[in-house]
DNA sequence: CGTAAACCGGACCCAGGGTCCGTATTCTGG
DNA sequence: CCAGAATACGGACCCTGGGTCCGGTTTACG
């Protein structure tokens, strides 16, 4: 077997380094203004450990994000309904897009971090290649829709953690109402125009 | 009048210095590795002149997209049809968002700049604030829709600089493909769905 | 146990944004 | 046209914060 299974120190820092930044990003302090020291001395750990279990700054936010997704993933990809594999199509995206508002709600902080550090547009990141893949797939068994992949984007788009942020965060609108608003602009994508070609556009 | 003329070299310089940056950024190099130093040095310019005459990063960025965005601002405005007042909500909507989505095409880089340079969340800068409540108030115009602050901001969400550079230069998709898409999701949301409640959906 | 590999931690390095201040330029009034 | 004040210039300098390095320590394994 090639892996050499970690000492057991370095799994215990690993875990440390998470818990810290965690509490850390809890601590509503401005994702920016936590800088890489700060973990590690919250965690009590040296900065170079720190890097060697994460690389850089961006791997740390990946680490945590994923950890918290985790959960999730699984529900959609074998869980009950609504968000498992057995649900017709429109249900399916409706429950996707919403769990993942919730999800951007739940986790302000922590994704605006992550999209706002640098680390490229987060089209390259894996996570949004993930959803974007399930969500499209999910759109095209859709009849009347087409453009599954720009539609997709678009609908994440519209999940984006500072929009989010500026929402629940700077106009305080309720989360229950933001969920309902989100609800209806998706809906209103899914129901397919007027059954016969009678509105405008041609 | 409190304003007292400033010095022609400091006209002069800020010039300079816009067109130093406009440059730049043409030069595709990726904004990130633009220093406010390398600005200065292809300005001809030190570096204290150009932090005063913009105060910082974002303030350079700033400077430089407003006055890319002033034409079109001014068609919006008091422009003729499609952009101008004079111009049915429905049609006009979609003319503004295609218009916000070329805006982005043409000045990719630019926009991405702005965005990533930290300056905190997008939606807190005057132009978003701007078009945004545009767009609010002609869609609230359209019988049949409502919640006309949020699906601003969500159509708004789908011409984001990223989202829009994932597109075009990543994916390499051509400029038309990506515009009629967007105007066909527009379009989505404008038509309302069935006349009668005829469409799934319970 | 003994040894080598793996890990620790904090001193250190460096880029880049932003500031400072002595000097040069421009404006104003006489 | 000149003196003096106000303003701008520019590059040396400061400082934060991400990322690296290496001597010393801990752990896994035979």
């Amino acid at each position: 077997m090639p892996e050499r299974k970690s000492r057991k120190d370095a799994v215990r820092n690993r875990e440390a380094v998470l818990a810290a930044a965690d509490a850390l990003f809890a601590r509503r302090e401005s994702s920016a203004d936590i800088t890489m020291a700060d973990v590690a001395s919250e965690a009590g750990v040296g900065k170079g450990t720190l890097f060697r279990a994460f690389g850089d700054r961006a791997g740390l936010l990946r680490a945590l994000y994923e950890a918290r997704l985790e959960p999730m993933r699984q529900a959609v990809e074998a869980g009950p309904p609504p968000l498992g594999p057995a649900t017709p199509p429109q249900d399916r995206v409706t429950a996707l897009l919403d769990a993942v508002l919730c999800f951007k709600l739940d986790n302000r902080r922590l994704a605006l971090a992550l999209e706002e550090s640098g680390s490229g547009s987060p089209y390259q990141a894996e996570h949004y290649e993930q959803w974007h893949g399930m969500l499209q797939a999910v759109l095209e068994q859709i009849p009347g829709l087409t453009d599954g992949d720009f539609t997709a984007h678009a609908l994440l788009a519209a999940t984006r953690a500072d929009l989010v942020e500026h929402l629940a965060g700077e106009e305080r609108i309720p989360r229950e109402r933001v969920r309902a608003q989100f609800a209806n602009f998706v809906t209103r994508i899914l129901v397919p125009g007027p059954p016969q070609g009678l509105t405008a556009t041609e």
